[in-house]
DNA sequence: GTGAATAGTTAAACTGTTTAACTACCTTCG
DNA sequence: CGAAGGTAGTTAAACAGTTTAACTATTCAC
């Protein structure tokens, strides 16, 4: 049952799953170390996936995206560049400016976890009804959603 | 509207806000700290909050609890002693025990900080139909729930 | 061309975490 | 009794992720 799953339900999905499934700070023991074997931390794997979706990014943008200061993603990117996963190139035009790029491993390591947990993903999924994840889903979204702008708004003004 | 509210859903709305709203590891900037004024971690009100409860509890009672390792919460506890919040004493009858309570500090810090979230949690319910949050918080807890038995038991055996 | 802005790095400090080794203290059983 | 083994907790080293503050390059604006 339940094969018409659209990708973008199951996106969702896994993104709800790496992220509630364990906290992202236990020295890798992260859910992706645990149940998809891969080496990385939950955070390194969304740097990984910001990277290459954008094909080439700064640290600056990194650190909007992911609401962090720029030391942190200096930190960040100086390890996934130790590990051989991301590189640096410097841009002539304006030599202030670092892109950050994935190298052929570091694709490669993506590529192959995406899918791991994809299919891990795929393999929960028959067990709901559809309008039962997309609920859930759809819950889970507001309610995050409500209390993230709480958090940044300061209520109660 | 919705003065109906009763305590046992107001606390899991805090729990969850406490959860949800902010990551844990930001060197205290947590939405405890941002928000409420107050200067510990959401991980360490969450211990305060354990230990006033029980009154009395032990470390490895705590590692438990929070499916964490001993070294992580002696060092924890270290932290909130050296802030003069957490108290430890030796049980003399079987000496290798430690028992922890909060100092008075910590009582007076743990109360005045949950007031706090309470009074601001309540602020934000008033924008809320009661069948709206209810539905929030259960839906919530089936899929966390759902997803942390995920990540516990090996799911695809 | 000097002074201000921008991109990124480095250093120091901190929280939370793990593993491995260690101390101190029971308990058990020959 | 006393050695062997278990239990409670700590310590040390290592790591990820953070922050703030100071610094280096580089560009821009007037």
């Amino acid at each position: 049952m339940l094969k018409t799953l659209d990708l973008q339900t199951i996106q969702k999905l896994i993104d709800r799953y790496i992220a509630v499934s364990f906290s992202v700070n236990k020295k890798g023991e992260s859910m992706l170390k645990e149940q998809i074997g891969s080496d990385l931390t939950n955070d390194q794997h969304y740097m990984l996936r910001y990277i290459r979706q954008s094909g080439e990014c700064t640290s600056t943008e990194l650190a909007e995206v992911f609401e962090v200061n720029k030391s942190a993603i200096t930190a960040i990117i100086t390890r996934l560049s130790d590990k051989g996963l991301v590189k640096r190139k410097r841009d002539e035009a304006d030599r202030r400016v670092v892109y950050l790029t994935l190298t052929e491993e570091g694709m490669d390591l993506f590529e192959k976890t995406e899918q791991r947990i994809h299919a891990l993903v795929e393999s929960i999924i028959t067990k709901f009804e559809l309008d039962e994840i997309t609920s859930f889903i759809d819950t889970y979204e507001k309610l995050s959603g409500i209390l993230t702008d709480l958090a940044h708004n300061q209520l109660g003004e």
